[in-house]
DNA sequence: CGTAGTTACGTACACCGTACGGAGTGGGGT
DNA sequence: ACCCCACTCCGTACGGTGTACGTAACTACG
């Protein structure tokens, strides 16, 4: 039998060798950095088993050995990118502003690998880098005093914000890169017609925000609030009092 | 030429028929009808071309007089969703409640079409649809005195934590659709794997957790909670006092 | 030293999106 | 009234995908 039953398993609990045979030409995790050079290189899209075993040198069906089905390998990537996050020796002290910092790196690695933000379907997985970013953020919130059901909702919520944010600006660059055009026409094109439609007169409230808000603000400064208003959102005393309007905001480490 | 030149344009601006041939078999929006029957039945992976123009009765390259590309085809997708959303007549003057009935009823969208959540990339394009959500939004803000931006702001995350939220939860039983075992073994073997990870120590405070909530709590109560945290974050008075902690949650409609 | 369990991988299959071109159709311009 | 041509329909074909299967080579264990 050349293929292994199967079997229900998790990827991260399948032994990469048996011992038995010739040895193996690669590691899985050779497998997985080939994938995300590929991806980081020419989009998700280029990822597929032939591009990769093309790259390695060797036969397509070769990967199978290490990888048994490649929506497995988008796992093992998203916990290579995973394996980004930096993180100190232990917990500042200050939840807020390592919570901020954490979704700062999210966001940094998300930048680095822009196929993430389609491939991370789910907010966090159990991958081991998963786990350990897990373990660390619920760390960081040892000093908050929520129940720990709450402290998950957090994690959640920060985590979502910063994907949905990343992914919104991605996902236009990520469509232009199949189109026959260029993404600045697509662009073009597209705010025309949203132009168009609220000239028509049918979206007052459209038009009266585009109108007072002609200028786009600065994507950074409404990251950064966003993040801070939903930190706020958690904390136990309520954000009334201590911040300003345009108080101090937490800058990336 | 059959085919129309790859100019860029907008999908909603492309007209649908330019009055000289026969008359089409179909309009686009029995294609889209059609896609969306198959992708509530089976699942988004499987709508493909030939599928559909089986299911429409027609020839596969038929639906290229409808549809330019398929990814197209998935703007139409959630644009036909969109039009789901049930608004009253005006505004009820409650923006906190206005805006729980929205992301009630964006949930309750995803749940009819759980290929919404894979789908819907951004957070929301320009389909006539989803101007009309954003028009209607926008009327349910005019109460809340800030900035215009900042409204946007709102809009989106509580969009984003909908469909955080949503997707989250879908995303292992769309996984298992294309698994060879079922949702359950891999929900069973999951969990499993985790627990031994946590059992091995290396994740305290993830156990300590475990230990603490191990009955994981009602997710309704968990999304009408999030939901009003997230409200309240944005609301300018701050949410000390009048809020109690189990108190008064927004019911949907 | 077999031999059983692995690795490597060529071939093949089913399916995908869609480019292309030909046939049939019917409305608009003359 | 006519004809022309834009248009619809769609069969065929191409280049791509993931991966099942079978065979040959190899190595650690009994």
């Amino acid at each position: 039998m050349a293929g292994r039953a199967a079997e229900p398993e998790v990827i991260w609990a399948r032994p990469e060798r048996a011992g038995r045979g010739p040895r193996p030409a690669f590691s899985r995790q050779d497998v997985v950095d080939a994938a995300v050079r590929i991806a980081d290189a020419d989009g998700i899209d280029a990822v597929s088993m032939r591009r990769i075993a093309a790259d390695l040198g060797c036969g397509t069906m070769s990967l199978y050995n290490y990888v048994p089905r490649k929506e497995d390998l988008y796992e093992l990537m998203v916990d290579a990118a995973s394996a980004e996050y930096v993180f100190p020796d232990r917990p500042s002290g200050d939840w807020r502003a390592d919570m901020t910092d954490l979704a700062y790196q999210t966001r940094a690695i998300m930048y680095r690998h822009p196929w993430l933000s389609r491939v991370m379907t789910t907010a966090y997985g159990f991958s081991p880098n998963a786990l350990r970013y897990l373990e660390w953020s619920l760390g960081c919130l040892t000093p908050l005093d929520v129940p720990a059901g709450l402290k998950m909702q957090l994690i959640a919520m920060v985590n979502g914000t910063v994907m949905a944010t990343v992914r919104n600006e991605q996902a236009m660059a990520e469509r232009a890169r199949g189109l026959p055009w260029s993404e600045a026409e697509e662009q073009a094109v597209r705010g025309a017609y949203l132009m168009g439609q609220v000239a028509s007169g049918r979206y007052p409230h459209l038009a009266a925000l585009l109108a007072e808000a002609a200028a786009p603000a600065d994507p950074e400064e409404i990251f950064a609030l966003t993040l801070s208003r939903l930190l706020d959102s958690f904390t136990p005393t309520g954000p009334a009092g201590e911040r300003g309007d345009a108080g101090e905001r937490v800058t990336p480490a």
